[in-house]
DNA sequence: TAATACTGTTAGCCCAACCTAAGAATATTC
DNA sequence: GAATATTCTTAGGTTGGGCTAACAGTATTA
């Protein structure tokens, strides 16, 4: 049982930031926690108070945060959200990595879980399957243009059965 | 430009349970909104004076209450985007009723139109395109349950070509 | 039409998440 | 090591969204 049940969506993005921060730096400090999320340096102490209160970082007013066990495995699972969603968004859907990542960011907070497992079978599908794989991702950009298929795909089919 | 900047969540579900009541019933009370919904009452009251204030139902206490033209713009775009990702889930990530409708409940609120928009195309592509269609989702739902693609795979290209 | 039942509104409260301004702790530098 | 700068916290306020309980309209029906 890998996700329990789901914090805010805000405090979801502490927990992320938090995460990336610790990896990049070591250690994570609220002024770099205010910036990123844009938000001010008390709010990021009030979110610090609810995090430890509810076991997911090891907090002590003026010293340095740190994830508990929980705490990462819950920053894992919402980065991992957060990953499949940008993924399947540019791999797939082929939007613009600023328009995937805005997405992601919004959208991890609510995606459930079940969605969230269909979609990363769905991506490495689609890349295995011989009838998916790039060719059927350009040709849906194609699609995206110009709204049709047919020439193009009778091409797609023949080019497959070349592999 | 069709979608101006959006509601919150919670006034996204109110306007779009507004739709769903008046084209069913005529006329929306706000009992049924409350049941629909499960918030009290007296919530809906407060949500009608802020969805009146912003324009989008015409509200006066005691009243019957209806659709701006702005409003019925806004409703039908939340219910654009619900059904846009539910028909995502079911017919493409194949996941079931509920799922599919929970998930769109929540996401609705949360995706960008972009993303609205390319998954739309998404959906009539992988239906349209010969490479696509019924046998790719098929595919896609063995694949996971087996995680393999390789067997099937050949026998749908050929399947395609018959076509 | 008067009593009752139902529905909608108001008042007053809670909570999460944000803010600014001011004060406390820690770090830095002279 | 004292003064200054930086960072963090506290205090107190706002907003949005929800609640319950009590009250006010509207409807029903005896």
């Amino acid at each position: 049982m890998p996700t329990p049940k789901r914090l805010s969506a805000s405090l979801e993005d502490y927990l992320e930031t938090i995460y990336h921060i610790i990896a990049e730096k070591q250690v994570a400090r609220a002024k770099e926690i205010a910036s990123a999320l844009k938000v001010s340096r008390s709010s990021v102490t009030e979110a610090f108070r609810s995090l430890a209160q509810k076991g997911l970082i090891n907090y002590a007013p003026y010293e340095v945060i740190t994830l508990t066990p929980a705490g990462q495995v819950m920053a894992k699972d919402v980065i991992l959200r957060h990953k499949v969603l940008k993924d399947f968004f540019i791999k797939v859907l082929a939007v613009g990595e600023k328009v995937a990542e805005e997405g992601a960011c919004k959208i991890e907070h609510a995606a459930p879980t079940e969605i969230i497992d269909r979609l990363t079978q769905f991506v490495s599908f689609i890349e295995q399957c011989p009838r998916g794989g790039t060719d059927l991702i350009a040709g849906f950009s194609k699609y995206c243009q110009t709204g049709k298929t047919d020439k193009r795909c009778k091409e797609c089919i023949t080019h497959c059965l070349e592999k």
